[in-house]
DNA sequence: CATATGTCCTGAGAGC
DNA sequence: TGCTCTCAGGACATAT
């Protein structure tokens, strides 16, 4: 999962390694497919020990750590990534620590699947791999004539288009299905059939949804993977509208039930009647 | 160029 | 009970 709210969580949880300085670097060696590590730990040491934590930022859905030797340590937690601080879940999935000076002391990076990645990057690397072509705007910062200007002409069904990077950075699965319900917007509509006052009301409900979930610090779902930084879980999973709710009563209008459809591959639930494909 | 599909990985849960 | 199978969906590579 984590998608931008959990992001956002891990990334304000780990705010107190600011101003620390890394005293080892270390990644464990585990009978499961290591985790991709680059550049190797050798080089990646030697570039790191001694250097102080200057910032912690997200970028879409990744944790970037930036270092006052202009390298910067990028997360990127892809299905079951987690980033921590001195507690994680368990010791058979800890894939990389950084031993830290003065009152965090350690920062794990833990990950059940081993989809994700840590990465060390020049600074000025972070900028052009990640650039807006690569990562288009903060969902949280996005406008919605940003979205109509890159969206507007798309064939591409309103689902698939939120789950693009490099239109708007920070939604996945999850909150795609969240944002479209509160924006009564049927997930198969194309892009290009959007009208001027459904772009603004899908920008509000971008926000409106994020923001929420922020608040309640993520979604952590049945298999109990998603943890904050201090390993305690998320509590958006209680007020998610549609997720994983196919045949329950839809609760905004209590009337007709959630129904779960494929879009590309992933799961999509909707409200037929809340969210018909022509606006009533 | 825009859009669609395949790939990586582990563990939970279903079905027999 | 223990096996096999399917599924979950991040980002990127490759195909159409």
């Amino acid at each position: 999962m984590p998608e931008l709210p959990e992001v956002e969580t891990m990334r304000r949880g780990i705010l107190p390694i600011v101003a620390s300085r890394i005293k080892e670097v270390r990644k464990f060696r585990l009978p499961l497919k290591s985790l991709s590590i680059s550049p190797a730990l050798g080089v990646f040491r030697r570039r790191t020990v001694g250097s102080t934590v200057l910032a912690v930022e997200r970028l879409g859905k990744r944790v970037v750590v930036r270092l006052d030797t202009s390298d910067a340590i990028v997360f990127e937690p892809r299905m079951t990534g987690l980033v921590l601080l001195n507690e994680a879940p368990d010791n058979t999935h800890l894939r990389f620590s950084l031993e830290l000076s003065g009152p965090a002391q350690r920062l794990f990076y833990w990950d059940r699947r081993g989809l994700g990645s840590v990465q060390l990057w020049r600074s000025a690397d972070l900028a052009t791999k990640l650039g807006p072509n690569v990562l288009g705007p903060d969902a949280l910062a996005v406008s919605a004539s940003q979205l109509r200007d890159c969206l507007g002409n798309s064939r591409r069904e309103i689902k698939i288009s939120l789950l693009d990077q490099s239109v708007i950075a920070g939604i996945g699965n999850l909150y795609a299905s969240e944002i479209l319900h509160l924006a009564r917007l049927n997930p198969q509509i194309r892009c290009c059939r959007l009208t001027q006052s459904e772009w603004a009301r899908l920008q509000a409900a971008i926000l409106e949804v994020l923001a929420e979930a922020i608040r309640y610090e993520g979604s952590t779902l049945s298999d109990g993977t998603y943890r904050n930084a201090l390993n305690q879980a998320g509590n958006y999973q209680n007020h998610h509208r549609v997720y994983a709710k196919a045949g329950e009563l839809c609760k905004s209008c209590h009337k007709e039930r959630i129904v779960r459809i494929i879009q590309s591959q992933r799961s999509t639930f909707f409200c037929p009647r809340c969210q018909k494909p022509t606006p009533a």
